[in-house]
RNA sequence: GGUGGGUUGGCCGAGAGGCGAGGCAACGGACUGCAAAUCCGUGUACACGGGUUCAAAUCCCGUACCCACCUCCA
């Protein structure tokens, strides 16, 4: 069986045919670096991450683009409402939300480009869109340059819709345009705005349109022809409506797949700032680790949406517990080597795919159905615990489970759940095991005197402190 | 007005004509000094009303409710 991917152009699951052939090229767009990240924004980032595993682990060389938009509208009213440099609260945006993505072991992608970085080849498209008669500069001397829709005859083409069918912008100001529903590609720089924030154009200073960038920097980093584009379903129209408009009346084929993630909501709400810092990717981090919250997230269907709760986040933490718990329980050997093929940029990647189960390979390999993939974990996470139960061995079924939990990002052992505060972390964790270890001797004794209520009170006393005591056939084991 | 999506057991969450995905919780059993962990077992779920079919959560028609996008949005 062949990978499957929903593509919204199409509506449909559709074979996924590379352009050439061993390799996939994908363009996400990333955030607007304009305030601290939520969860809601870093599951589009994890959603693609898992396709960027996964077609990793099905033997292509993938080409993974995700940019940063640094400049636009609200980064300048935020930044002027915070009273410092635009540049500064997108470059402090950017580096909150590297540390969230890498929270939840998110890969860097291959490059991460920011629209601040491509304005030559902005101007370049525009200039290609203005000649070929896409294009015009606003007659009202604002600077402004707009892509004329009416121009374009395929206009709307991504998500089925008619010209005259959409509601022109309530809040538009009409300045030049010949068409409400004409969008800026360049906008003109005002006196109200920072010098800083404006870039020499042919048509004066001034700063991109939205849209512009991620025609530029796809093109680009992935040529005018590439297999995938990404982003969250809000994107659609008009962000890559527009883009696909502007590239293809640019000349440039562009996308072949268009994926798109759901939302994660709040009472039924969009995430937005106003319900306060709850569900910032560090707060939620302090109830459960990046790995649960992670595993919160892959175990949903990246199409369907998801009603954020922290009772079903903590569910997921438990559900997670469970596959750890049975890692950590095999011999020793297994869950530090690295089996999981390959460190990156070795050439044996496809390797490993060869120890999934067929059905976490089919289920992954139909759109990415990681709810499926999740319920084979836990099938041979119990044919593992059953194989324990017995005395069996289940070094090989837990090989199998680490391979699966790496293609989701979930491998317990892989490097990139270490945090920064390791060192003192290891060192904490020693110091407990020493005090845990003289109590867990004293209750031994006491076992082994029959004295149940002496045993009983020190694993009480242990437990009060938010330690759980186990016995195991190789003796008790703690964890926190 | 246009476009698209949804409603599944106590909860989360898949599936898309026939065999009850999986998890969490609960209950019973095994194991244990008692626990914990683990294993085994326990559920007559698909918004509502019709229809098609040997067979419908799944297809069709209708109804209700919810959500997203329509030029700031993951």
């Amino acid at each position: 069986m062949n990978l499957r991917l929903h593509d919204t152009a199409t509506r449909e699951v559709r074979d996924f045919v590379p352009l050439e052939e061993g390799k996939a090229g994908i363009y996400v767009c990333g955030l607007t670096v304009q305030s601290e990240p939520h969860i809601g924004h870093v599951r589009s980032a994890v959603n693609f991450d898992v396709l960027r595993r996964w077609l990793t682990a099905s033997g292509y060389d993938v080409h993974f683009i995700r940019n940063v938009t640094d400049i636009d509208d609200k980064i300048l009213t935020k930044s002027a409402e915070q009273g410092r440099p635009w540049y500064n609260l997108a470059y402090a945006m950017h580096a909150e939300l590297t540390r969230a993505l890498a929270s939840i072991n998110v890969l860097p992608p291959t490059y991460e480009p920011a629209a601040t970085g491509t304005v030559p080849e902005m101007i370049e498209l525009i200039e290609t869109l203005v000649e070929r008669g896409h294009a015009y500069a606003a007659e009202d001397g604002s600077g402004d340059v707009y892509f004329d829709v009416r121009s374009w005859p395929s206009y709307g083409e991504l998500t089925r819709q008619g010209i005259d069918d959409m509601e022109p912008a309530g809040d538009a100001d009409p300045r030049g345009k010949r068409d409400p529903r004409d969008f800026a590609l360049w906008k003109g720089w005002k006196s109200s705005e920072p010098e800083s924030a404006a870039w020499p154009a042919p048509w004066g200073r001034g700063r991109p349109g939205w849209h512009i960038e991620c025609s530029a920097m796809a093109s680009k980093y992935l040529g005018p022809a590439f297999d995938i584009h990404g982003g969250g379903v809000d994107l659609r129209f008009p962000h890559h409506e527009n883009e696909l408009a502007q590239s293809r009346a640019a000349g440039k084929p562009f996308a072949s797949y268009w994926l798109h993630n759901a939302w994660i909501t709040t009472a039924g709400e969009k995430m937005s700032k106003s319900l306060g810092n709850s569900l910032l990717v560090p707060s939620v981090l302090e109830r459960v680790r990046g790995i649960e919250l992670r595993f919160y997230m892959v175990s949903a269907h990246y199409r369907s949406h998801v009603e954020f709760s922290f009772e079903a986040l903590d569910e997921a933490a438990t559900s997670f517990q469970r596959i750890e718990s049975f890692l950590e329980r095999v011999p020793a050997g297994v869950v530090g080597d690295d089996l999981v093929g390959g460190s990156a940029g070795s050439p044996s990647t496809s390797s490993h795919t060869a120890q999934l189960p067929e059905s976490f390979v089919a289920a992954m390999d139909d759109d990415l159905g990681t709810p499926a993939a999740v319920a084979v974990i836990h099938d041979t996470v119990r044919e593992g615990n059953r194989l324990l139960a017995d005395g069996g061995d289940a070094t090989g079924v837990a090989a199998q489970v680490r391979a699966m939990l790496g293609v989701l990002g979930l491998d317990p052992a892989d490097a990139g759940w270490t945090d920064g505060s390791g060192a003192e972390a290891e060192q904490l964790r020693s110091a407990v095991d020493v005090l845990i270890t003289a109590l867990l001797e004293d209750r031994a004794q006491a076992r082994a005197d029959k004295d149940w209520g002496r045993a009983d009170a020190i694993r009480d006393r242990i437990k009060a402190a938010g330690i759980e005591i186990e016995d195991t056939p190789s003796g008790p084991k703690w964890s926190i």
